[in-house]
DNA sequence: GGAGTTTGTACGATGGCCGAACAAAGGGGT
DNA sequence: ACCCCTTTGTTCGGCCATCGTACAAACTCC
C-alpha cells in the first residue's frame, strides 16, 4: 500500500517519496500554495514547483485561480484534482451489491445498488451483477478509473482470494479480484475484507489513526488500523475477533469452539434472544437485557484486544450503531473495568452507515494513487 | 529503530538507506564479497565499493584475508567487525541485577549478574548497583561502546520512563534511562521491557519475524514481534496479555477484573495451587493438574491473540520452558480448537534460558547502529 | 507611482548512483 | 614459462534530483 521499499535506493525513489510527500500536503482540505508546501515540507521552493508540474501533468492537480487581498505577490493555490483519476469501488454483499466511484478529493460522485442474494447463488452470477452495476456508476461519473477494489464479507487472502466466506457456502477460493478485473476491461481490481475496508473508510473520513474498528452482523469482524495503517497480519487474515473466546463455558459455535464472540453478540444470537424478525425491528424497539449481554461480551473481547495492542479507540459499524445508547454502555463499562493499561478508551458508533466498506474501497483504490503517484507510469 | 521517514528525502537519505541495505548483506552469517552484495542487492559494484569504504572507515567492517581457490580473481571476504562498536546492555529484575555486552556480531563478550533484591528498595539504590556493574562488563569487555539499553519489568513508556513495575511498588515513574546514563557518564541509555526485549533477541536469534513471545513469571507479559520488528502500541503499552480474560467468572485480580490469564498462569498461581516451594521444585517435579489448567488458560488467551493478529508462531519463555511438556502440549491442544483462521501455528519453548532479555537489550543497541549506520555521525 | 513583500522560476553547484572501461589476481592448458 | 580466461574491485564520465541564490512577477499600501 505505501512506499516502505526494501531494495536498492536511487535519485528516483528520492523524487517518488517527495512526490508523495507533495501530495499529501496539497490532499489537506485548504488548498496550499508552493510556498506553503515548501515550508511544511522542508524542500525548497524551486523543487516543490519541479514536483508540482509533475503532479500537475499526471491529471492529479489543478491550480485554482488566485483570490485578491493580502500583501506581497498572491499565491496560486493547489487543490487535488476533482476530474482526475478516480476510484471504483464493489461492495458483494450477502444479500446485495453495490458500487460507487470516489474522485481525488474523496467525495463520492456516483452510487447505486442492488438486492442479489447470494447465500445459495454460485459466484458467476454475483460477479456478472457486480461488473454490470460498477460499468453503470463508471459510466454515470464520467471520469477515467485508476483502478478499483471490491469488498467481501470473508477472509480475502494475499492475491486478491476470497478463501471463504461463512455466509456465502458456495464461494470458496474465488479470485475475485481478477474475475471482476476481466469483466470491466482488464481494470486492475483489489479484493479486500469488508471489515478492513470499513476501518479504513472511517480512518479516511477522519477517525482515529489507532483504533480497532468492529463491524457487527451475522458474523463479527474487525478492521485493525495501527499508526495509520491497516493491519492485515502475516497472512492476510487479522482482525478475525468473532472468534475469541469470551466465555470458555459458553456455547458451542459453528467454529468448533466454545464461547465466541459471535456466539454472544452476532445478529442471529441478538434477534433470537431478543425475538425481533430482523435487524429493523430490533432498531425500532432494542431491548435492554440482550442488548446489555452483548455490550458486555464485545467488551471482554475489545478488553483483550486493547491490553494487546495499546489502542487507544474502538469504533463500533455494522449493526451495532443501530442497537442504541444500551450496548454502547455496556461496552464502556466493561473496558472501564479490564482495561487496565490504558485509562481512557474511547468508544464511537461509526458514522459512516452501512457503506462504509463501499466507500472504503474506492478510497483505497485513491489512496494508493496519492501515496505513491510516481508508482503508476 | 529503523528509517521510515515521513519528512523530505534528498541525496543523503538515498545514501543513508543503502548503507544499512549493504550492511544488512554483510551482517549474514557468512562472509560476503563486494561483487556478491552488488548482485544481492542491485546496486552497481562501484557503489558498492564506495559504500563499503565508508562502513569500514566507521569500524562496523572489516575486511578477511582472501581465501584460495576457485577460478577468477579470488574475492576479499567482508564480516561485521567484532572489535568495532559493540552494545552494553543492562537488566534490572526484580531480585537480581545483570549487564554484558554484546558486540557487532551478536556474541556476548562479557556478562556479570548480582543479586539485588528491589522488592522493598528505593530506585537510588539499584540504579547504582547496575550503574556499577554495567561499567565492570564495559571494562572486561574493552570494546568502544556505542549505546545501551537497560530491560526492566513493568510499563516502559516513550522517553525511557518507567511508568510502574507491579512488583517494585517504589519504582514509578522512574526515567531510568536518563539516571543510567548519567551514571555512565552521559550514554545514551534507552529502556524496554522486559518481555520486549527478549521477544527480539528470540527473533534475532534465528526465531520466527512473526510471533508472540510470551514471559512467564508473577506477572505475564507478552512481546509482539510483527514482520520482523517489535510492535510496541500507541503508548509503547503493548503486549499486557497477563489481563486478557480468560474466564469473565473466574477469580478477582489485583487489578479489579475477574479472570485474567494472570490468576491462572502467573507464578504465585502455580506455586499455591501446586504447593512447591519455588521454581526450582516445580520443575524438579511437574505436576499435571494445575499446569494443565495454566497451559488451557495460555491457549485461550493465545488464541485470541492468533485470531485479531494472524501471527503465524508462539514462543513461551521465562519460567514456562521449566514446566516440561505438559503445559506445552495443553497450549497446544487449546490453540488447535479455538484457532480457527490458521491451521498450524508453530509453539515452542524460548532456548535462550533466563537471559533473554538481557541479551535482547545489548543486541537492540546493536541492531540501532545496523539498522542505520549513517545515523550517528 | 514607488517602496515593500511575497510568490514562483532560472541557473549553477553539489552529491549520489549508473554504466562501461580498466587494472588486479588467480586458475588452467599447452 | 607463457598466454587466455574468468572474476573481482576501482576509476571516470554522465545523469539526475536536490539546494542555494538570484531574479522576475504580481499585488498592497502609502
Amino acid at each position: 500500500m505505501t512506499t516502505s521499499e526494501r531494495g536498492a535506493a536511487g535519485q528516483h525513489t528520492v523524487r517518488r517519496h517527495n512526490l508523495a510527500l507533495v501530495l499529501r500536503e496539497v490532499a489537506g482540505p485548504e488548498p496550499v500554495s508552493r510556498a506553503a508546501v515548501a515550508a511544511r515540507t522542508g524542500l525548497t521552493r524551486g523543487t516543490v514547483s519541479s514536483l508540482v508540474e509533475e503532479l500537475i501533468a499526471a491529471g492529479l492537480v489543478t491550480e485554482l485561480a488566485a483570490p485578491r487581498g493580502g500583501t506581497g505577490r498572491p499565491a496560486s493555490p493547489l487543490r487535488l484534482d476533482p476530474t482526475g483519476p478516480a476510484g471504483l469501488g464493489v461492495e458483494i454483499g450477502v444479500d446485495a451489491v453495490a458500487a460507487c466511484v470516489v474522485d481525488l478529493t474523496g467525495s463520492v460522485r456516483a452510487r447505486r445498488s442492488v438486492p442479489s442474494d447470494h447465500r445459495d447463488a454460485a459466484p458467476p452470477a454475483g460477479l456478472a451483477t457486480a461488473a454490470a452495476l460498477a460499468a453503470e456508476v463508471v459510466a454515470e461519473a464520467g471520469l477515467e478509473i485508476a483502478g478499483a477494489a471490491v469488498a467481501l464479507p470473508g477472509v480475502v487472502g494475499r492475491g486478491g482470494v476470497l478463501e471463504r466466506a461463512p455466509n456465502l457456502p458456495r464461494w470458496v477460493d474465488v479470485a475475485v479480484g481478477e474475475e471482476l478485473g476481466t469483466r470491466l476491461g482488464e481494470l486492475p481490481v483489489l479484493a479486500g475484507n469488508e471489515a478492513d475496508l470499513a476501518a479504513l473508510a472511517e480512518l479516511w473520513s477522519g477517525g482515529p489513526a489507532d483504533a480497532v474498528y468492529v463491524s457487527g452482523g451475522i458474523g463479527v469482524g474487525a478492521g485493525i488500523v495501527l499508526s495509520g495503517r491497516l493491519f492485515r497480519g502475516a497472512g492476510g487474515r487479522a482482525g478475525e475477533i468473532g472468534h475469541v473466546v469470551v466465555d470458555p463455558d459458553g456455547p458451542p459455535c459453528h467454529c468448533g469452539g466454545r464461547g465466541c464472540l459471535e456466539t454472544a453478540a452476532g445478529l442471529e444470537t441478538l434477534l433470537r434472544e431478543t425475538g425481533a424478525a430482523d435487524l429493523n425491528a430490533l432498531a425500532a424497539a432494542p431491548p435492554i437485557g440482550p442488548l446489555a449481554r452483548a455490550g458486555r461480551a464485545l467488551g471482554v473481547a475489545l478488553a483483550g484486544a486493547i491490553n494487546l495492542l495499546d489502542v487507544p479507540a474502538v469504533v463500533l459499524g455494522g449493526i451495532y450503531p443501530r442497537c442504541g445508547p444500551v450496548l454502547l454502555d455496556a461496552v464502556r463499562a466493561e473496558l472501564a473495568v479490564r482495561v487496565l493499561s490504558r485509562p481512557a478508551v474511547q468508544v464511537t458508533y461509526s458514522t459512516l452507515g452501512p457503506d462504509g466498506a463501499l466507500r472504503g474501497a474506492a478510497t483505497s483504490v485513491v489512496q494508493d494513487l496519492l501515496s505513491d503517484p510516481g508508482g503508476r507510469r
